[in-house]
DNA sequence: TGATACTGAATGAACGTTCATTCTTACCCA
DNA sequence: TGGGTAAGAATGAACGTTCATTCAGTATCA
C-alpha cells in the first residue's frame, strides 16, 4: 500500500489533468507526461486505466470522509450535526478544487453510477453519516418525513452545485456565505 | 429552418445515444445507423459533431423554455410563480428523461461551462424567468438575500439531482413527492 | 441530362496498451 | 574493495483499434 514514489506521481498527474480536462482530455500519454515517467511505466501501478480512475476515486473519498469526521460528534443535536457537515463538505470543495472537480466527473460517468446504486440499495454496513443523521432527523421529527433520496437531494444538491459555480469563478463563498447558504438548505429540510 | 425528414431522424438519434451513452459513447457511424443514414450525410446537415452537438442542445433549450412558459404569468406572487416553475421543470425532466439527461451531459462538458458563463455574466436580455423571478422576490423581500448564484442553487440544485435519481430509478416521484420537493425548495428560499 | 442528395469505403489522427530493450539496484565472491 | 551478474523497474516506439471526417461514386428527381 505505501509503495514509493512513481506511483504518487502519476496519481497526482491523473488528479490533475482529469479534474481540468475530464477523463477523454487525460490520454494517458499525457499522465505519464506530467508524472515525468514513462507510459508504460503506469502499466507497472495499475493493470489499466479504469483501474487507475477507479484507485484514485477511492483515494478521494477516503480524504473527504476523514476529513468531514473532524470534529463530528454524533451525540450533538441533529441541526447541529448537518450544519457540521455541510460546512465541512462545502469548505472541502472549495479548498480542494481538483478533488472535487475529479470527484465530479467520476459520479457523472457510468462508473459513478453503478457507485451510487450500491450506496442507496445495499445494506447500511459501510460508515455512512449522512443516512444515519437523516432516519434518526426523521424519526425525531425534526426533519422532513421525505424519501432518503430526496432528503439528500435538497441537503446536497444545493452545496454541488454552488461548490461549482465557486470553482467556477461564477461566487465566492467567503465564510459568511457559507454559513448562510447550509443555513439555507437547513431551512429546506427541517420540519 | 424546416429541413426535411433526415435531419429530424439524425437529430433524434444524437439525442438518443448521447443521452443514454453520452457523448462518447456516440460515435458518428452509429448516429448515422440509428437514422438510417450514410454516416457522410450528417455532414450535409451538420458541418461537424460539435455543431450537431450545439444545435440539438439549442432546441432542446428552446422545447424545455416553452413547456415552462406553459401557464406561468408574471403578475401572480412570486411563491406562486417559483412552484409553477419548479413543477414544470421536474415534470419536464421525468417525463423526457432522453432530453434531461442530454442537458445534463452537455451541462457537464466543456462547452455547458461556456454557456453557463454567458448567461451569468451576459446582459440579461435574454428571456431570463428565473433571474427576473428572484430579482422580485429579493426586492419584495419574499426571497432571502442571497447572490443569484446562491439562490439558483438552493431552487434547482435539488430539483435537478431528484430528476437524475427518478431516470436511474432510485425513487420514484409522483405528484405527491413532486410538490413535496417543490415545498421544500421553497421553504430554503423564503426569508 | 444535369444537378442535387446520398452513400459507405477510405483516410488519417488519436488513443490505450504491449513488449523488446535499457537502466538501476542489490548482491555475491575473490 | 572492485567487478561481475542477475532481477526488477522503467522506457518509449510500435501496434491495433476506434473515431470523425472526406470523397469518389451512385441514386434520385426535375
Amino acid at each position: 500500500m505505501t509503495k514509493p514514489d512513481k506511483r504518487d506521481e502519476i496519481v497526482r498527474a491523473a488528479l490533475e489533468l482529469i479534474a481540468e480536462n475530464g477523463f477523454h482530455g487525460a490520454p494517458m500519454a499525457m499522465i505519464a507526461d506530467k508524472a515525468g515517467v514513462g507510459a508504460g511505466t503506469i502499466y507497472r501501478y495499475f493493470e489499466n486505466k479504469e483501474v487507475l480512475i477507479n484507485e484514485l476515486y477511492q483515494e478521494l473519498e477516503q480524504r473527504l470522509y476523514a476529513y468531514l469526521m473532524q470534529g463530528y460528534y454524533p451525540d450533538k443535536p441533529i441541526r447541529e450535526r448537518f450544519i457540521h457537515l455541510g460546512t465541512a463538505i462545502l469548505r472541502y470543495c472549495i479548498s480542494n478544487p481538483l478533488d472535487f472537480r475529479y470527484l465530479e466527473q467520476f459520479h457523472n460517468s457510468p462508473y459513478g453510477v453503478v457507485h451510487r446504486r450500491d450506496k442507496i440499495f445495499g445494506e447500511a454496513d459501510e460508515q455512512d453519516v449522512y443516512r444515519e443523521l437523516f432516519e434518526e432527523g426523521v424519526a425525531q421529527q425534526v426533519i422532513k418525513e421525505l424519501p432518503l433520496v430526496v432528503l439528500f437531494a435538497l441537503a446536497f444538491g444545493p452545496l454541488i452545485t454552488v461548490a461549482r459555480d465557486h470553482i467556477l469563478g461564477f461566487v465566492i463563498m467567503d465564510e459568511a456565505l457559507i454559513g448562510l447558504t447550509i443555513a439555507a438548505c437547513w431551512d429546506g429540510l427541517k420540519r
